[in-house]
Formats: C-alpha cells, sequence, structure tokens
DNA sequence: AAGTAAACGAGACGGTACGTCCTGTCTTCTT
DNA sequence: AAGAAGACAGGACGTACCGTCTCGTTTACTT
C-alpha cells in the first residue's frame, strides 16, 4: 500500500560496481528526509528507509553505524550552510538578525523533525549523541565568533562569560522546540539579545530608581 | 436482559468490580525506575516492565496509555517535590541556592535517565509531550514565583521579562543536560543568577572601565 | 479453626444463602449456542460468553468447570430427544428413516457448530472427550437397539457384529460431517441401510454368478 | 510504476534475495512433531514452536499460514507413504492387511497427535479443513484402488457403491479414534474387511440356518 | 425483623499467545 | 566489490483470552 507509494524506481538508479555509489547515498539520505517530513520519527525504520529509497539493508548498515548517524549527515548539509554570520554594525543588531534566521531555520519542516529526532535519539544512542555534540559545536562556535566581535567592541556586558551566554541562546531555542510550551520566535530572539548586550538605555533604566 | 436494566441506571452504581490495586500500581512505577538506572533507556519495554514488576501487560495498558506516561509518572512524585523555594533574602542568593539545587537534583542516577527518557519520548509520542510540557510547567511557575518576589523588591533587571528569564535558566539547564558539552553545574547556576539580577557591585564594575 | 469446625458440620444446614439462578443458566445456555451460531468457534471464548450473556465470568467457572462443558450442556437438551426410534416394520426401513433424520438434525444450523465444537475440544480437553463420549453412547445405544430389535427378526446380516455397524454409521456420519468431503445425506443413509441388512434381492445376485 | 515493468516480466530476475533455508524449514517441523509428542495440542503455540525451533515468528509465519498448516505438512511425508497397498491374492486379505496397518501407524506416538490436532484444528481454520481434506483424499484414494482391483475380480459386494465402503472403513477408524470408547484395533480391521466382500463361507453361513 | 451466606454483575489481576513489525546479520544473485 | 533483494533469529509491540481474585449488591433461608 503505502509500500509502492514510498518505493523508488530503483531501476533507473544503476549500481556502479566497485566504489561506492554516490546516487545510492543521496537516495538514501533524501528518503530520510522525505520519511521524516511526511510520517515524522515512527515512519523512520531501517526497514522502511530501505525500501524507500530502494536500497538494500545491507547497503544502509555498511555505511551508517545507526539510524541517527543517517539523519545526522541527513541534516548536516542542509542545516550547516544554512545561517550566514551578519554584520549589522551592533552587536545587538546581529545578535538579533542571527538567532532570528537561526529560529526560523529550524521552524522549517524539512529541518524541525531532523533536529527533533536527533536530540531524542542522542538520549539513548551514544553514536547519535556524538553527533548531535559535533552538530551543536559547530552552531555554538559561529555564536562565539559573533559575541566575540561584539566583546571586542565593548559591546558585551561584562559580568557574564560569553560561553554562558552562548549556551543561555541555544538553551532558550532547544528547550523552547523540544519542550512546546512556547515557540522560539523573532520576540525571543530580540529578548536574548538585550540579555547579553550592554545597551545605553536599559543601564539608564538600571540607575534611576 | 439484566445488563440493560443496569446499563440504563448507571449512576446508582458507582463502581462494581474490583478496584485498582494500588500496590501493582507502585510496583509498576518503581520497576520503571529501577530499569531505567540499571540499564537505561534500552532496557525499558512495557514487556520488561510488565516482567520486572510482575505485572501483566494488560495492566500496564489499563492504566497508562504510553510507556512515557509511567516514566513520567515515576519521575513527577520523585522530582517535583525535591527542590523547595529557597529563602537566602537576595534574588541572586534565591536564584544561585535554587539553581543549584535544581541542577543537583537532576544530576541523581534515579532522576537523570528519567529527565533524559521524558525529553526523548517527548519527540515522537504526543502524549509524552503533553506530559513534559505539563511537567517542566509545574517547573517554571515555581522559578517565576521566585522572580517575581525579586522583582517586588527592586532586585530582577528591568529590560527583560521574567518569562525569559525562566526560559534561559531552564533552557541552559536542558541544554547542556540534552546535549552534554558541559555539565549544568555550581558556576553555571551563578552565573545564571548574575545575569537576572542588577547587582549594584557589578553595576559599579560596568561603570568604573 | 472455626471454619473446620463449620465445615465439619455441614450437614445440619442443608442450604444457607441465594441458590442458583434458573435466568443466568439458561442465558449463558442461549447465548453460547447464539455465538457459536453466529460467530462460529472462535467467536467463543468464555470472556465473550459472560460479556454475551450478561453474567459474570465468576459465574460461568463456578458452574462449568471448561467452555466445552457449556457447549455440551447447551448441546445435550436440543440435540437428545431429537431422534426417535421409527418403526416401518423392517430394519432396512427402520435404519433408513432413523439415518436419515440423524443427518437431517445434524445438518441444523444449531446443531452443527455445537457438534463440530465438541468434536474439536474433545481432542485437547479431558472432560470434554468425556461428555463427547456420554453423548456418542447415548446415540450408539439408541441404533444398537434399532439394529438388535431387526436381528431378532432374522433381518441383520450375521457374519459382522451390532457393534461395528453402529461404528460404520455413526462413522460415516462423523467422517463426512468433520471432514467435508462429501455430505452424511440420505443417500447415504439408504445405502448403510442396505450394508447392514440381508437383502433377498442383493443374496440372489451374489448366488447368480 | 518500474514494479508494475518487474511484476510484468518476472523471467528477467529468477530470485534475488537470499534462498528459503531448509535447515530451517526442517527444524520448525521436527519441533512441531516433537512438541506435539511430548506435550500434546497445549503445548503446540506459534510462539513454543517458534522458541522449540531456534526459529523467529517471523520464519514460521512467513512459510506456514497457520499452526495447522505446520501440523499438516509435518504429518504429511511422515503419513503418506507409511501404508503401502498390499497384495495377499484376495480382497479380504487385501483389505484386512492394509486397514491393520493403516490403525497401527495412526497409533503411533509420533502420528497419533498430529492427525488428533488437523481433525480438531480442521473444525475452526478452513485452511486445516482444506488441509485435512487433501490428506484424508490421498488415503481414499488408496483404498478406492484397492477396492477396484478386488472389484474387478468380483470380490465385491455388489449392493453398496466403492465411495460408501471407503467412508465405513475410515468412517470407523476416525470415529473411533476422536471419540475414543473403543480403539480401532485388528479385529476392527478384519470386521470391516468381511463388511466389504462377497465371503463364500459367510454366504453359506447366511443359507444353512 | 435481623442476621447470614451464597450467588450474582462487574472487572482488575498475573499470565500467555497472538500476528505484525523492526533490528542487525547473513546469503544469493546481478551489475 | 558494491548493491538490491530478501531470508533469518530475536524480540517488542498492543490486543485478546485465560482462570483467579476481590468488590459491593441482591436474594433467600435461618433464627
Amino acid at each position: 500500500v503505502s509500500q509502492d507509494v514510498n518505493r523508488a524506481a530503483p531501476a533507473r538508479r544503476p549500481h556502479a560496481g566497485r566504489r561506492r555509489n554516490e546516487l545510492a547515498r543521496q537516495a538514501v539520505l533524501d528518503a530520510a528526509l522525505r520519511l521524516l517530513r511526511e510520517q515524522g520519527y515512527p515512519g523512520l525504520s531501517m526497514e522502511a528507509l530501505a525500501r524507500a529509497a530502494g536500497a538494500g539493508k545491507h547497503t544502509l548498515y555498511r555505511w551508517w553505524p545507526s539510524k541517527a548517524a543517517v539523519v545526522a549527515e541527513a541534516a548536516a548539509a542542509r542545516a550547516a550552510a544554512e545561517v550566514a554570520i551578519p554584520d549589522t554594525g551592533t552587536l545587538d543588531g546581529d545578535l538579533e538578525a542571527f538567532l532570528t534566521k537561526t529560529f526560523r531555520a529550524a521552524d522549517h519542516p524539512e529541518i524541525a523533525p531532523v533536529l527533533r529526532t536527533l536530540a531524542a535519539e542522542a538520549q539513548r544512542d551514544p553514536a547519535a549523541a556524538q553527533t548531535l555534540r559535533e552538530f551543536t559545536a559547530q552552531r555554538r562556535q559561529v555564536l562565539r565568533q559573533l559575541l566575540q566581535r561584539g566583546d571586542s567592541r565593548g559591546e558585551l556586558r561584562r559580568d557574564v562569560d560569553i560561553d554562558l551566554l552562548v549556551d543561555a541562546a541555544y538553551g532558550v531555542f532547544w528547550y523552547r522546540f523540544l519542550v512546546g510550551h512556547r515557540p522560539p520566535d523573532a520576540a525571543a530572539a530580540r529578548d536574548i539579545a538585550k540579555l547579553a548586550t550592554t545597551r545605553v538605555t536599559s543601564q539608564r533604566d538600571e540607575q534611576q530608581p
């Protein structure tokens, strides 16, 4: 039934003989994203993945150690270059722009279930945990650079260290994203930016009373 | 025959059959915590749970809609009353004390795998998601009260709203807890408290340079 | 202790408490026949039986040791007095009439599934086996009387004993009934009657060659 | 789409995956007979069968539609070639020899529970019913050939048709086998043979009185 | 009339089997 | 050598039934 729908046209994709077949790899990654998008996590089994990609299960296990590894690799290319470092002139503006774009990117129907799956899988699969750590480390590194640039211009609050600010920013995102009590929206991005920077107006507010 | 009579007036008989066995309920909850503690998430199948609790599978499914619901109920009683609201005199002190206790509680070998499981399961099971939302909402409410008390004394930074601070505090916790790149330790509790409060000393620090 | 005293002298109190509810008994037997008729054997579980009869499971187990016992009792009243001993004047005629009626009775939609269930259940449940033996013994007894009456008039073939003839007659019935390759119909009744009796014409046929 | 093409021309791909494992098949059939022999029908669940055969449940369901199908296949090879057609020179002798051997074969502890299970299962499972019909049809065919050979030599009673005789012979067997009021023994074999044949001696007996 | 005891409906309980699905490994054949 | 197909052992899933066990109610008999 849904098998027929999911099943690709494997006859069109010749397999190459010796070396790894790039087409097969792509078919698997595409199928992973498609399954996650259309059926959510429960629909993503290695069995269904092989079926949907028109690939043999052995091929999957040959190249990826676990389901999470497939998801991670599928997520990597897509989510990595998604958010560039903005340059608005002020740290506050940069931060807000960066976080807004980050939050919006994660809301994409192609990305959200992947992040969700990665986070969930990391709680039980050490390999997935490693992948999640690497992935988030990349993202933190980008944000840290942005903050350091602002810090060198004296725009950063001095009483907290940068790593905590990075964790607070991504923490608000992941917390809202995984718990779902409130969306990580543009207003949140604005507020987090405010929290991190020494803004003249807010300092005056603090001194007045 | 007599069925129709009984069903026509069900209000007369509030409960007919044998009532729920409280010992069975406790055995299941205990077994859930034990399995999570000893074998981690993969060891927690409904099958193993029934076996470990000496309960029939039907009993599990009768009272809990999903594995996550068992975990949630097991977690609820234990994790809820764990952290009381402190009163050190200052918001900064209260916050640090509360977060330190919260982080330490979550590090407990009885609690950590439960939280991990709950968060992971919530990503695929709507019922678990609901449970996670309710559980975290309770915790946020406590922290919010703590912050509001400080705010009424003028100890809170005015440029951010309380809900964001709450999300930032718990966000740092969950982010570090789930990703594992850095532990949510006492230092983090201290830094988060600093981030939230208008501390006189730190303001002088900010103005002096 | 006092229990033992009470049990030591039960004769003093012939019956206390409520007596068996005849309506409940009938409801169960009726439900058994109805379930077998409408849903066949797989539909007849003790659970479904209790539900259909509006009876508690305990009531079932109190009065009947097994599912087969219910079926047997339900079958007994109905199937027992169904076939009377005919008297056509000749053994051949009596036999044919008796078997024809027997076969037709067993074909009834109320009876057939009961017999089928009884025979099947007897292969695994000793109690059901006992019931089946008793039930068939009654039927054999009737047929034996019929044959003995014919034998006393010299109408029976002398080279076989009556018990074998009885088994052959019922054997053909049950074999066809349970295997289903051919129905136990009127033609079979006629042929079996022929097989049992010394018919003048057939003897002449045998002597001619 | 390409599936339809593939299904239109299946000759191009004789077989892709791994082929059926003959050892697994044998292990299952052996385990079925062993379980039936040692624990009787209640011990034969698909679950226990898989366990005893060291096979996955999926393997069972892949190759056999039901428990009865396993039993049937296990019975087939063993029971089929067991009884050869004898040739004693007379129909009476052949019949007695054949039936005696048939009865004795069915008494074997390896065979009896299988036949019992097959007969019982056929009363509720249409697939098992079909198997039972096929199995018994084979046996009837053999007996029919034996009777036809005797008929062509004029040894058969002329007033009954062969199919009824076949049903009477096997009927006596199954009736006694399933009900258990009397064993299908050698004496029965002798009497059934007498019932079928025109025996000179017995004719004289009939005429003398 | 009060007391007592059995039968009742309902249904929770510990178990076990069902038939389906997925996991990770292993052939077998094709390209 | 890599891939597609798929068989295999194992085991979890959620459902259903088994037979036993309270519950609280109803009904009859005894005192």
